[in-house]
DNA sequence: AAGAAAAGTCAACAAGTGTTGGCATATGCT
DNA sequence: AGCATATGCCAACACTTGTTGACTTTTCTT
């Protein structure tokens, strides 16, 4: 054990750094409304995490974890994926913070570029799935749009849907994006 | 003509403010950053605006203009609801100004859903067509997540597509979230 | 041309920001 | 035990923010 009384507090900035930059964005949350929330003083912050920039990145480590999809029958392709996303977003903040930071924060935006196309396209190629890049930005702007709509804007009728009535709603939509010949270009 | 030269700085000033709100954010589009693209002094924005807060109400001024669905069938629905929301937003930079805001400013949050939420459930309500809150917010998650993914994160693969490519894709999937029977609740 | 009203400039304020260094306390090793 | 090191707190810094009031210049009426 090599320091357990740190190692209590480093986290327990970082779960107030997230839980700050989720609900207030990057500007708005404070290292001092950190530090408060954590009960320790704004200086600690900066010893254990440097700068606010880098206590950030530290707290907006996230991995989308993708299922692989090879084995998947075409038309269930959506709902499959469709469930893991709303669980994964439901279970881990992480995303969350990434949402409500990536507006006015580049380097949050940089990560959620990462997240959506970096990590959405290559299972994509492997399930052999043709135009893989433009299928995940589709899919991107639905599953972003839900997340948006839900979480930060809160809209009344999208907050009330249940994950079955979520699945059965988009898991289409998302099948459709992965499986419909691209239109023709212009 | 009551007071020409006032009204020209007036103008200005929202032009100014538009533009920073809408490339920063709500905190990061500061009152003297707004004075310096205007070309004026800080504290003439508060003497025509009275704080910064009212200075963004005038700045995010927005209908939607939502036009009548009556008359299309209901295949063309989505198409031409995506046709009139992308051009919507191509011409009126305030719907980005709202988006970029939205995320952590409450006062941008709730005209945001007065838009998706209190303009388009009306006109499906008018267009004979059920649940027409769900409806409109099911909308909502794909057009915001689609200006989301194209004029704020920047997705490479959703920045290339062209108008008609747009309307291809999301399209049908608006359509279905009009047309298709509710699924069943639990 | 004289004076009032409008338009614009300047300097400062109080508050809040990230960040830093000095100093006290606790912890663990020998 | 004593000492070095890790951990923590305090006060202050330099800077930026929205906002205000006094002052000067322009504009227009009469």
């Amino acid at each position: 054990m090599a320091e357990k009384k740190s190692d209590r507090t480093r986290a327990a900035i970082l779960a107030a750094a997230r839980e700050r930059f989720g609900a207030d964005g990057y500007e708005r949350a404070t290292i001092r409304a950190i530090a408060a929330d954590a009960a320790i003083d704004p200086s600690m912050v900066m010893r254990y995490y440097g700068s606010k920039e880098k206590l950030f990145a530290a707290a907006a480590e996230f991995d989308v974890r993708m299922p692989e999809l090879h084995d998947v029958p075409k038309e269930r392709l959506g709902e499959v994926l469709v469930r893991h996303l709303v669980e994964r977003w439901e279970e881990d903040d992480t995303l969350r913070v990434l949402l409500r930071t990536a507006v006015t924060n580049e380097a949050a935006a940089e990560r959620m570029r990462q997240v959506f196309i970096g990590q959405l396209t290559p299972t994509f190629q492997r399930a052999a799935i043709d135009q893989p890049a433009v299928r995940a930005g589709l899919i991107a702007t639905q599953a972003l749009g839900f997340a948006l709509c839900r979480y930060i804007l809160e809209l009344r009728p999208v907050v009330d849907l249940t994950t079955d009535e979520t699945v059965a709603w988009l898991g289409p939509t998302v099948t459709r994006y992965l499986t419909e010949p691209a239109p023709n270009q212009v």
